[in-house]
DNA sequence: TATGAATGAGGTTTCATTCAT
DNA sequence: CATGAATGAAACCTCATTCAT
């Protein structure tokens, strides 16, 4: 993982360093990542990547069996990564869930384009058709965790009155659908007209549903 | 009808029919769309847009400079089409916005993927980023005129005290999330766990906004 | 081959008037033999050709069997026009042959980008290798009789005196040479460097070779 | 050489060796030359130079950008070629300009068709107008300096009363005017009537301006 | 005779993939 | 392991030619 490790195997194995290889396979990892999120699928070349890495185009090859492999398991990777720590945290004592929703997806918006999620969620929405293992790979991973997080703050919400209703207990998605509308708003319209806010359409719609003043 | 008309009738009347030519336009977009609906921009081949119009390559060439003004023009073409009536429709004297939008929107959603205006929208999705023009019609057509009827319902919930806050007024985007969301989930995930009910969603959804109970 | 002698057939014969036909065929002949000059042979399309002389596609096929029958019968017809007078005048009783070139050549020269005989001359020599018979039918028609004129006005210098040398006699060509020269010259290099005066460099070739100061 | 060259040839040791790919440019210049000089440009398709070339068709991609940049680059080469000596040479103490002139010009004549001077004469002829580039190359790396060496030694004749008049001062291209015509003549009829003889042809046109019997 | 939409062979170019070094 | 030149299938597009009207 580092360069003394890399020496020390070298030392005693000769031929190539497990930590160089692994170094090659991350700056792979990155710039197919970067690229396919930019181009798409199909709009990205092998070259591309290579030249991006740093690397041959014959060493592509040598980590991912061909263009489709690469895809997949990049994002396999990204989608891997620590995820948006709505699962983890909990409301404190004493808070409304409301409170709770504006105090936690508040950082999780405003990190969305920065983080790689919002242009995640692009590719996934524009490739998903073509790969159906990426949309369940996305789903297990990322949607059903979420769903089952925001019902269990559903039934909570349910239960303190804080929701008159238990439409959210049943389709979790809808706490959803003002984000990822908000991210594909501005993947297709952020040149002209200048881009949503997210968080500002999030407090606009808790307002809505819970009922205005959140605090 | 009259004779000027006769006589540029006449004068057009030498080679193939102008009603032969239309027929054979038509048959190119139809193709076209449904590829490009099927398998995207650049997954479509151009020979399978001519097979499938049962024309020959070339011909696609006399109706369309290329690929890109193939498909700019085919969707173009789609766009033009009459579109969901929400703007048409009004209110019924005495009807809540809550019972018009039950009303209206549900037959729209049903018919959403019959139609192929779902199919549009996840393509507009995918390709919009890397077609600008694609996105600014899809705007210009569906969204923003959607997005004015919208607002105007959401001054008369809140007029009449059926909306607690402005949100929908400000961002009437809130309205369409939940059908934009269940289209993207039922072009993703329908082969894997089945499709989500647009219409079930939205209900539940007017409950959670406007309180249960809507009829 | 006027108005009035179609007028008198068409009264005859009904149909097609060939007076129309000839107008029509001469448009093309004129259309395609602007068009081969300007963009030579495989650069000219039939469209080119049609859209100029005002007609469509398929009358091109009515006159002339495909493209390359086009493109010799357009120059056939083209070499037959009436030639530079070089071989019908005649050096006036008195005059010598030096006097008689200024005073004939000259004109030629002036006259040859105006008409299209310098085109003409750049299209052979470009696809002249390719089009032997065009090669040929310039050879009988422009080159042989002008040959035979430039022979006979050197055998006449050469009992006179004025010239010293039989040179001229067993290759007349290296008459023409110097206009040939700045044909093609003026051809590549008109746009940079401005062309070649055509008069004055045959005057300058006169003088070398019959001695300074032609009167 | 030294260690740094040592290592520099190290480093570019991985992979196909240099020497190899310059042979592969080598084969698909001289291919794309052959076919350009006897098929013009849009008569030579990408796929005879690379069959001729023995290389795949996307080779030729991995060297020139595309068909105009093959026909250009090609042609560039062939003009970088070492020229004909005409420049380099001088006339030997007392010897006259003629003497000069039939001495060295005969050998560039007997050689040049069988160099590719003449077909390269040809084809600029026949591609420069469309190809100004190319024409403009021809004549700064052939034209201009070859005419500056007739300048000087049409100088040199005019000192020594060689030649009567400047002519030759003022139009060196006078010298070139035969030797292009029977270059292109033979380009033109040598199938049909035999080749001119350019030797023969100049031989003569040295005694037309000089005076007979140079030696 | 005249039309021009339609054809489809054939050309140029791209790019994922291989393999000798 | 790494390279990158080479491959060739496959895509886009052009344009000479045909033929129903």
């Amino acid at each position: 993982m580092n360069e003394f490790a890399g020496a020390a195997l070298n030392a005693r194995s000769r031929g190539p360093s497990p930590a160089k290889t692994a170094q090659t396979r991350q700056s792979i990892v990155a710039a197919a990542l970067d690229t396919f999120l930019e181009r798409g699928f199909s709009g990205t070349r092998m070259s591309d990547v290579a030249a991006r890495a740093g690397v041959a185009k014959g060493t592509l090859y040598l980590y991912f069996a061909d263009k489709e492999a690469l895809f997949e398991g990049v994002l396999r990777e990204v989608l891997a990564e620590p995820l948006s720590s709505l699962g983890a945290a909990a409301p404190r004592p004493g808070e409304s869930v409301r409170a709770f929703l504006g105090r936690v997806v508040g950082p999780i918006l405003r990190d969305m384009e920065r983080s790689r999620r919002a242009a995640v969620i692009r590719l996934v929405v524009a490739e998903g058709a073509r790969f159906p293992a990426l949309a369940e790979t996305y789903r297990r991973v990322v949607i059903d965790p979420a769903a089952a997080a925001i019902r269990q703050l559903a039934r909570r919400a349910v239960e303190t009155g804080e929701l008159r209703t238990d439409a959210l207990v049943r389709f979790p998605q809808l706490l959803a659908a003002p984000a990822v509308l908000v991210t594909l708003w501005n993947g297709l319209f952020a040149a002209a007209g200048g881009p949503l806010d997210g968080e500002a359409v999030f407090e606009a719609y808790l307002d809505m549903v819970f009922g205005a003043g959140g605090g």
